[in-house]
DNA sequence: TAATTTTGTTTAAACGATTAAACAGACGCC
DNA sequence: GGCGTCTGTTTAATCGTTTAAACAAAATTA
């Protein structure tokens, strides 16, 4: 391994102290440095292809400028499209971003938490799982800078970025209703995290708001985790009501992906059968056989938001803000109107 | 923002040296420290809640325990998977994970190369793209471990892991041939990265040991980057030729995907009309109407090994390996037999 | 009993930067 | 000529660890 120069190098070459190197090369004291040195050491630094040690810079500075990022898993499409965001937004800024996956359970998220904060990361960006609220109250008890994403918790007071999930519930469910459809079903986690339960609660209005009960019959909810082959046993019930259904909304792109697979399976026609509306985004949507209509989050403003107030609330500190942006109702084929019968 | 502790926290407490503090906690001296004060430091440390400064030990040690991860852009699916995986690896060996997305411009990864080198991350695990030779020499004669993924070059004798594309491409048409195809078109990207022309020459390989004579009419080279008009008119000139193919090997899976939403738009019969092939994996290669038959790479042993690789390398550097798994063709619906004229 | 070894602990330098404070020389002012 | 003010630079401490080397006291050996 080749050794890098350092400021020392750079003194000694120029034969100065190491501490107007270092103030030249930050641009400090401006006024106050001769311009015969200054220039010097600025070709030094460039001859010897000096580049700071950023590991150093940080154990004095205490900024690493470095933020961590907790996601539920990488792997899913919703959390590295936001990861990109976030990963250009904060370069943009200087930052560099640590991550990792929490798997949804408090556990994993408490130890990556920990893990992150040892690098003595900035600020983290988290997606924070159920039952995770005492890391978030630790973080906040320790003035941590940190931004929610995605989910948020009623009782705690902080920096949050996600959509108005009862909206476009809401929007979705009102939508199927000017389509025609009576009997709607939803699929949603089982879970405490309260995003969720605005999904549902925003249904439920819809509902109501078109003079329909809602009923737990028609609401199935699944272990949040990757168990496809519930969620297409949830199709399934929902389908074999006495009274069936005629249209589903699936609570996350997950959901929907497994519910599909089941329709596509079992060959349910869409959106004739039953219409569908799927939370989140994903290419899938587009190849189903009846392309699907589905709630689109703005993850670009998602990302970027969350990571500017971030790098805000780290400079900076301010009273904690939640921001809800709108989400977007995208419709297609798979939300069509229904057919007269006998047509 | 509350001050952690620190090893002079503990001792103070105990009312001993730094030093012997940290032989304590780090376990060294096995046999020559004081049971009775080894026992109270310990409890200090944990009453304390002492969580060791990575940065300072860092800058001690000049090991960060941390690798940095460039991809070609981490939204993508092949990336991300490959990222959760290294991620797991290397968690499991004590690492952390820094990455970067390239967008497969030799600029970016250059800068990004450089921006984790300044972090002082360990080694580095690298979707290298075209026209990175330079950047990859200069990290060899630097002697910074890393490890290329996905790709290699020739001319550069060092550690990577990847498929081996040649063959992959070879059973792919192979088996196109054996279901009676006999005008098999392949897309692929305009790119001067090797594993490319591996898969491209095994196309060729195949159709020459098939006795038909390839050639360059029925290949088509597309800019590398998010051009999904451009892989649409590839797929329609291949369609529109005297003598149109009967099959097409798709290059990559984002050629597949922009492949398949043309095809789809233009309700183009698969497998009748013409058989398809995917390279990578995605979850639309199953909602397409015909499900694709694909080549798998088997991500999971790429990611364990690349990360294995590197992180011996840096413990203990050996000659480079270069690495070519064996991929695996899953045949599905898009690839089945040629229907009987008339039938 | 003196010399040697072992045991338990401390000293102090180092990693590579940052930065407040000190310092020395030049200059201007009354 | 003495004093204050700039100007340009250095000194030295510091961040929180690690670790070779020094040291002192106790135990062993000769």
């Amino acid at each position: 391994m080749q050794k890098k120069t350092s400021l020392k190098d750079i003194a000694a070459r120029v034969g100065v102290s190491t501490a107007l190197v270092s103030y030249v090369l930050n641009g400090r004291m401006e006024g106050r440095i001769g311009k015969e040195v200054a220039k010097k050491i600025r070709q030094t630094a460039t001859k010897l292809n000096y580049q700071p040690n950023h590991i150093a810079r940080s154990l004095k500075t205490r900024r690493t400028n470095t933020i961590g990022l907790v996601v539920a898993d990488i792997s899913n499409p919703f959390s590295s499209s936001l990861a990109r965001i976030i990963e250009d937004e904060a370069d943009k800024l200087g930052y560099t971003v640590i991550f990792g996956s929490s798997d949804e359970t408090d556990l994993k998220s408490g130890k990556l938490i920990n893990a992150l904060m040892n690098r003595q990361v900035d600020g983290l960006i988290i997606f924070p799982p159920a039952n995770s609220e005492k890391q978030i109250r630790q973080l906040i008890k320790q003035g941590t800078p940190f931004v929610l994403v995605d989910r948020y918790f009623p009782g705690i007071d902080c920096n949050s970025v996600g959509i108005d999930n009862h909206k476009a519930s809401f929007e979705a469910v009102t939508h199927l209703l000017d389509q025609g459809r009576k009997r709607i079903g939803m699929i949603s986690y089982n879970s405490t995290l309260h995003h969720l339960d605005d999904r549902i609660e925003g249904y439920k209005s819809a509902l109501k708001a078109g003079n329909i009960e809602p009923t737990a019959e028609l609401i199935r909810k699944v272990d949040i985790g990757n168990n496809t082959v519930e969620i297409g046993k949830a199709v399934q019930s929902l389908l074999d009501l006495k009274k069936p259904v005629d249209a589903i909304l699936f609570g996350s792109n997950r959901i929907a992906a497994a519910g599909l697979k089941y329709i596509h399976s079992k060959k349910i026609h869409v959106p004739e059968k039953v219409s569908l509306v799927g939370f989140d985004e994903t290419e899938i949507f587009d190849f189903f056989y009846s392309p699907l209509t589905y709630i689109r989050q703005p993850l670009t403003e998602i990302g970027q938001q969350a990571t500017r107030m971030l790098l805000e609330g780290i400079t900076n500190p301010k009273t904690p803000v939640r921001i809800f942006l709108p989400a977007q109702l995208v419709i297609r084929e798979s939300s069509m109107p229904v057919k007269k019968k006998g047509n």
